[in-house]
RNA sequence: GGGCCCGUGGCCUAGUAUGGAUAGGGCGGCGGCCUGCGGAGCCGCAAGUCGAGGGUUCAAAUCCCUCCGGGCCCGCCA
């Protein structure tokens, strides 16, 4: 049976590879790309082989590429021996036919890898169920929904979960002043309602219990800072009534009935995770909402998620409870009245987890407290039974979470390990820099932020006279439409096309501007691409093409670029970096942006060379369309 | 006090895992290219002490140490 190819360009290493290994020379076949392309496609390091042989470098290069030309590889046109570096310039011709065949036999799951029946858990987004999803969570989703395409392309059976906050305290805050308005059907975007309804609802609890503080507190600095509390909050307030008075004005005449806020919000909590149907309504009823207007904002960006896992859940199925009771036996467990203390640091050393974890030895890991000292659970908590549960459900669980929750993820690692679990280990923490805006940082709360939609909006709104611009025919439909794909490609490749370890400084112009954005420019050359096969009339699949023909330089780079994508999302995917996909179809697009505009396709001399290269515009075509299909931007027919 | 991350031309960024061949791109600036498959394009030019200093090495943007600048974390909050 005829194994089925997914990585031409693995083929073909190995390939040489074995040419090699016939020489009886014995080196490691590790093969490196050279820094640039006149030096060729491949390049053999031989420095360190060298080095444990005992032989000058460039003499046991010279040994490699001589017997390459001696005995031919069909991939290897030239091989040239310099420095100690073999470098290989692969033939166009053969690379070009392995990746053809392999991008028809595949067609737009060319990319993608062999199945390996492994399972993983995506963890993403994850945000507040009490505002709209802003610019920080957006990084954090569309990052998240790379990961899952990406490893999905690796084989695996991939899930997105999102883990939704519903028993926190600020959650129960929104859901208050949502009770106080009598629960009603929002009358905007759900989610926007609710962020409102948060912020002016927080806002009044603040005022109100600042105030109430003041009363028994002596005049001093802590009156003063209550005094500067209430100010603070008050100005919240007038800004929220001035951009929706209805609202503030109806949640201020509810709330000024509650003598003690603070109190009521407390019951509501207790009531909740006790499963009182009275709250199970009121909250259950506002977060649904809140999700359901996130949901419209994901689908915008392309992003599905499998499972919304509700925190609440955890308590009512007693998964919390059955974790309470085997913590409850640690060794590790410090009791203080209820409360448990759990020593990370112990059970760290015990189990040489420093060593596995990357953690110093000397480095002292702080204690983690499990429980208050009523008994009841704190975030943690919670957050360590879900882990059970999403390991429970996969071979592996990756955690999309913000790079400042690193230590408490490993703590988490640590008390699972600790209690027994050590699968725990498959549980990777993705972290990712925050996103912050030139006004400073932004708060939920105090209801300073960008929402994601706002972005998309203005991204679409920016596209279109762009659009209209250059396709004065198209129907405003049509219009839109592109509008709305080019938006979500500019937003997805400037919240992927940076490493995850670095901040983002939101600005309008620089994620919006389409000249500096790569989303639109690889957009357009893929549609120019796709242009070029409307109108050559043929379908290209179909052609037997003589690939011998294609002699420019840029025709050997686009074959072997094209031949190296799987290589690409491989790299991608296992390190968890979507730019280095992103990097990668820039390349891609630069050169065949250079070569359409001086090799003619369908005016090509001779009809041969019209086929031949007719097909090569086809594999870049399919190439960046799946590429495109693993960052989860859209992709246009025409721009 | 302890720990983690970032620091590459005016601005943004790749390269750091596995040290190696002239540090790649983009924006902005300057100068060219619409009789050719659509100019969101192409071609060229100027611009760099890879934060600083030491060390290891035949070889350091990359590894080690110290320091500087920026950020984050170390809650009976989430």
């Amino acid at each position: 049976m005829q194994v089925r190819t997914y990585d031409p360009m693995q083929k073909l290493k190995s390939s040489i590879a074995e040419t090699i290994d016939k020489s009886g020379l014995a080196i490691r076949t590790q093969f490196e790309i050279p820094p640039s392309v006149e030096l060729g496609d491949l390049a053999l390091p031989l420095q360190q082989d060298a080095k444990l042989k005992g032989v000058n470098p460039s003499e046991l290069s010279r040994s490699v590429s001589e017997w390459i030309e001696s005995h031919p590889n069909p991939f290897v046109s030239e091989s040239v021996s310099v420095g100690g570096y073999v470098n290989f310039r692969l033939d166009t011709k053969n690379v070009a036919a392995l990746a053809w065949s392999t991008i028809r036999s595949l067609g737009e799951s060319y990319g993608c890898h062999a199945p390996t029946g492994k399972s993983v858990i995506v963890e993403h987004t994850s945000a507040n169920p009490i505002h709209p999803l802003h610019i920080g969570a957006a990084r954090n989703s569309v990052f998240g929904d790379t990961l899952v395409r990406l490893q999905r392309a690796r084989g695996h059976a991939v899930r997105a979960h999102f883990y939704v906050d519903d028993t926190g305290r600020q959650t129960a805050i929104a859901a208050f002043g949502y009770q106080l308005l009598g629960e009603p059907v929002p009358s905007e975007k759900p989610d926007h309602w609710i962020g409102k309804v948060y912020t002016v609802s927080s806002a009044i609890v603040e005022v109100l219990s600042a105030k109430e503080k003041l009363h028994s507190t002596p005049e001093g600095e802590d009156a003063a800072k209550l005094r500067s509390n209430i100010d603070e909050w008050m100005s919240v307030l007038s800004e929220q009534a001035r951009l929706s008075p209805d609202l503030t004005d109806g949640l201020s005449k509810a709330m000024a009935g509650i003598e003690t806020p603070q109190e009521s919000i407390s019951r509501l909590i207790s009531e909740y995770e006790e499963g009182r149907p009275l709250a199970k309504r009121a909250i259950r009823k506002m977060v649904d909402y809140c999700l359901s207007g996130f949901k419209e904002t994901l689908v915008r960006a392309g992003i599905h998620i499998d499972s919304f896992d509700y925190e609440s859940d955890l308590l009512w199925d007693d998964s919390v409870g059955a974790l309470l009771d085997s913590l409850e036996v640690s060794k590790y467990v410090a009791h203080d009245g209820r409360a448990m203390i759990f020593d990370v640091d112990a059970a760290a050393n015990d189990f040489g987890l420093k060593e596995i974890l990357g953690v110093q030895k000397s480095h002292v890991l702080p204690r983690l407290v499990l429980t208050r000292r009523d008994g009841t659970t704190l975030y943690v908590t919670r957050d360590l039974a879900y882990s059970l549960k999403k390991l429970d459900r996969a071979d592996r669980v990756l955690n999309v979470i913000g790079t400042p929750q690193t230590l408490a993820q490993l703590q988490l690692k640590v008390v699972l390990y600790a209690l027994g679990y050590k699968k725990v280990l498959e549980q990777i923490h993705v972290p990712y820099e925050q996103v912050e805006l030139p006004t400073g940082s932004m708060s939920g709360r105090r209801g300073h932020y960008v929402a994601f939609d706002s972005i998309l909006d203005e991204a679409k709104s920016r596209a279109k006279p762009e659009v209209a611009k250059r396709n004065p025919e198209m129907s405003a439909e049509v219009a839109s439409e592109l509008a709305e794909k080019i938006s979500v490609a500019a937003v997805r490749f400037a919240l992927v096309g940076v490493g995850a370890s670095k901040k983002i400084l939101f600005t309008w112009d620089r994620v919006l501007d389409f000249e500096a954005n790569s989303g639109p420019y690889a957009l357009y050359t893929f549609s120019r691409a796709n242009s070029i096969l409307q109108k050559s009339g043929k379908v290209a699949d179909s052609v037997e093409p003589d690939f011998g023909s294609l002699k420019l330089p840029d025709e050997h780079r686009l074959a072997v670029l094209c031949a190296r994508l799987p290589e690409n999302v491989a790299f991608a995917a296992d390190t968890f970096r979507p730019e280095v996909l992103s990097e990668y179809i820039m390349r891609l697009c630069d050169v065949f942006n250079s070569y359409y505009g001086k090799a003619p396709v369908l005016g090509a001399p001779t009809a041969e060379l019209k086929d031949a290269r007719l097909v090569l515009v086809r594999m870049v075509h399919v190439t960046l369309r799946s590429a495109f299909n693993m960052l989860g931007v859209p992709v246009p027919q025409r721009m």
